[in-house]
DNA sequence: GTCTATACGACGATAGAC
DNA sequence: GTCTATCGTCGTATAGAC
């Protein structure tokens, strides 16, 4: 089944439509309280057609998991040994801004997924993210121990840039609603960045670059 | 049935015991996914008695908001236009930290209203959100003005101090599993709380208190 | 007030016609 | 592959005995 969506055209049309139309659904709700039957209406198709090219709901649900797993890996940015922490915490501020933004449905859906237990994805934060998350703290350790910058937890320095960009896409609801706006725009989203970067950075002791 | 609240004997134990139930129980799914069976399993009561109580679902999880609410604005701090920003912003990180840790299920049951859309809290964000928004802003504004710190957008410095430390709270899951930690201990929410004050107040071009 | 029993719709999933 | 029809289970909610 997994394979098939290497083919574009013909028979896998109705296979993309439905991943796209559960990705939508289920960052809406989460897994329990999202029905076969919205996924379905929003493809524009029968139910029995979702449950028979994804075996069930729980195997649907696996399948939009790993679909955004990819792309959130793919733009994960990488920071490294020699580079300046200013410049490499700056961009990588910046690029996770940008992915609230343009991936907002799919950092919802994990953060559903976080919020009730993430039983569905244990594995992948036992093994990947702890793993990336050990890693760039060892970069961000690096940089404390050549005095680069202030002596602080590169944990708990991850999961603050994390929190504080995630907020946006998560909280959409909230933050539009104080903010007075219907909608974000490019522009209140480079000013989100440069705040955050601003903040973020001169908290650890470093300048802007 | 609301002043029912006040008479803690009684008739009004399953009451009390109910609303608890649906506090939990609410907080790990959400609304839609959480069902009248397993309140009434945990309450330890039969379902038509959480019927006979709250008229039906909807009614009972206005309630469980409301008295979310109350909590939640009592712990609300308030900081003073003549404190000194580095005190009053400290004690506000700190605060919520606290929160984050000793009210986790309300922290994640408001996360949870808020990440499938706030329909049910609309009015919530609207008038009272925003004017606690709109009032501290002034007074971050006032402490920029007078030269005590640094020229930083107040609501995007709240939002951060919001995102930050609710992040302890509704990412528990993601957050023990990369620490490899079975549960929070005091000593980690106060270490988290400096981490927190040290990096934010110094981003402000604020000195620790 | 407390409980059992049940109405009735929505759910996930499948059988079987085309 | 695509659809309609339907199964069994669970959901909310209520009726009515005690």
């Amino acid at each position: 089944m997994r394979e098939n969506r290497e083919f574009i055209l013909g028979q896998t049309r109705q296979y993309l439509t439905i991943l796209d139309a559960a990705i939508e659904e289920f960052s809406r709700l989460g897994y329990k309280a999202t029905s076969m039957q919205v996924i379905a209406n929003r493809a524009g198709i029968p139910k029995a057609n979702v449950h028979y090219y994804f075996k069930n709901k729980e195997n649907l649900y696996r399948e939009v998991l790993n679909h955004i797993i990819e792309v959130w890996n793919a733009s994960f940015d990488e920071i490294q040994n020699d580079e300046d922490p200013a410049v490499a915490l700056d961009r990588m501020i910046r690029a996770k801004v940008r992915l609230s933004y343009t991936h907002a449905t799919a950092s919802r859906l994990f953060a559903n997924e976080i919020i009730h237990g993430a039983e569905h994805l244990g594995e992948y934060l036992k093994q990947d993210m702890r793993q990336w998350v050990r890693d760039k703290s060892r970069i961000i350790q690096s940089w404390i121990d050549t005095g680069k910058m202030d002596p602080v937890d590169p944990v708990h320095l991850i999961f603050l840039i994390w929190s504080s960009t995630q907020h946006y896409a998560d909280f959409e609801t909230q933050v539009l609603t104080i903010l007075n706006r219907a909608e974000y725009e490019s522009e209140m989203i480079d000013g989100i960045a440069d705040f955050l970067s601003q903040v973020i950075l001169k908290g650890c002791g470093l300048q802007a670059p």
